[in-house]
DNA sequence: TGTAAAAATGACTGACCGGTCAGTATCGTT
DNA sequence: AACGATACTGACCGGTCAGTCATTTTTACA
């Protein structure tokens, strides 16, 4: 009996430093990281407590002395996976070129979204919806709205630079974040990424910039050519 | 024993309609559509049989004369609920005219993917990916497959009459399906809708409209102005 | 009205699992 | 070495609920 996966490794060398309080956080860790996998594969309803505290090395028990319960635990590793990277992103001093800083943001989302925990996070938040709204509201907050915002800030610095028309400027933020997030969790869904061919990421996203940069591209200047369409 | 949905049928009874075969059907669309009101509220796991009994008004042995089990339930009333209204939409007879054809199609994609039931649909699938993932397979061959196909044929059409131009054709189906199944999305969360103001559906779907026409106008012929985007 | 079959009922059962806590191991200090 | 203090463990408890089935109600028909 007793536990072979860690005792016994610990030597008492003196006393380096009173690190006694640092497995606290590394058992949080741990402990959240085993969440993650765990409520990935099988949803808040569907994971047994008992599961997490095997991927995570622990007792059941032991997740009690971390987290109240196990809703507080999936609210955790929610909020602490959608927080992974995002506010570095953000943070990154802007680009003097407008259209730089614009790709330069394009790409960090399309980055952030397609990272194999997104879709995840984005599924397991969507299902727990009616029982944990605060939880949803979180997520659109931190995700949705915010990167809309960033985004339609290098929009209108592009439509100063006169890269960028006029006549979409309105919400074309909203629409250039529908584009990448649809596109981001149809790659996620194997049915659909493989009807219609989604595997490469980056064409994907240069297919979508392609698009987005036609419908924001300046109107030309009003030489009323009636059919002049012809191939 | 036997089979109770067809059998008694022939009986050479002589009452001409003998209705006693008419209320299974009834009685399954009576829990069916109980069953989508309580997994509407509490999802697939958190709702109890007994629930959806009470909301039928029959008693939960009764449920299991219909359905072989709470899974089985839900995945029939996925079936049924998204099926609704699907098929006569897509056989509508098409239009001579393609820009008519195409405005017509995408109003019923609106409208079908803004009805209150469809993003419940959509989260109740979601949720439960993992562990029904032929459910979600059926929900994107169904609706987001189907429907690109659809949408792209119209706006095949519209390319060859020239109202499209054919730079953005590639995929374009796609891209006004992610921004109309997004914006649906985001028009059935609360948080988003009122923070960004996506109440009035027409409005929306016409703002959409516009940028995808932006897109998908004929370029100008290649007057290779080097920067007269100066207003 | 009688009666047999079909339909519906809801009390019951047993598996399951979130959460507890008495007990054990480990660590730091003297 | 001895002694708290702290971290960890896992058997156990109790509530819950999907699914069952003996019983009751309804229906069909003579």
């Amino acid at each position: 009996m007793t536990d072979p996966s860690v005792t016994g490794v610990a030597r008492p060398t003196h006393k380096p430093d009173t690190r006694t309080r640092r497995p606290v956080e590394e058992r949080e860790a741990q402990i959240i990281d085993a969440a993650f996998l765990a409520f990935a594969e099988a949803g808040l309803d569907e994971t047994r407590l008992e599961d997490i505290a095997r991927l995570a090395g622990v007792a059941k028990g032991t997740i009690y002395l971390y987290f109240p319960n196990k809703e507080a635990l999936f609210r955790e590793m929610i909020r602490r996976t959608v927080l992974v990277r995002l506010d570095e992103l953000e943070h990154a001093p802007h680009d003097a070129d407008a259209v730089t800083d614009f790709a330069r943001v394009v790409r960090s989302y399309w980055q952030y979204i397609n990272e194999p925990q997104f879709p995840v996070l984005y599924r397991l938040v969507t299902g727990v919806l009616p029982r944990l709204p605060e939880l949803s509201q979180f997520f659109a907050e931190r995700v949705s709205l915010r990167w809309q915002r960033l985004l339609q800030s290098c929009i209108d610095a592009c439509i100063r630079d006169g890269v960028f028309g006029r006549e979409q400027a309105a919400g074309a933020a909203r629409m250039l974040h529908a584009l990448l997030m649809q596109h981001a969790l149809m790659r996620a869904n194997p049915t659909i990424c493989d009807a219609i061919g989604l595997h490469d990421a980056d064409a994907v996203m240069d297919r979508v910039l392609s698009f987005f940069r036609a419908a924001m591209r300046p109107s030309p200047p009003p030489t009323h050519a009636a059919d002049d369409s012809t191939h």
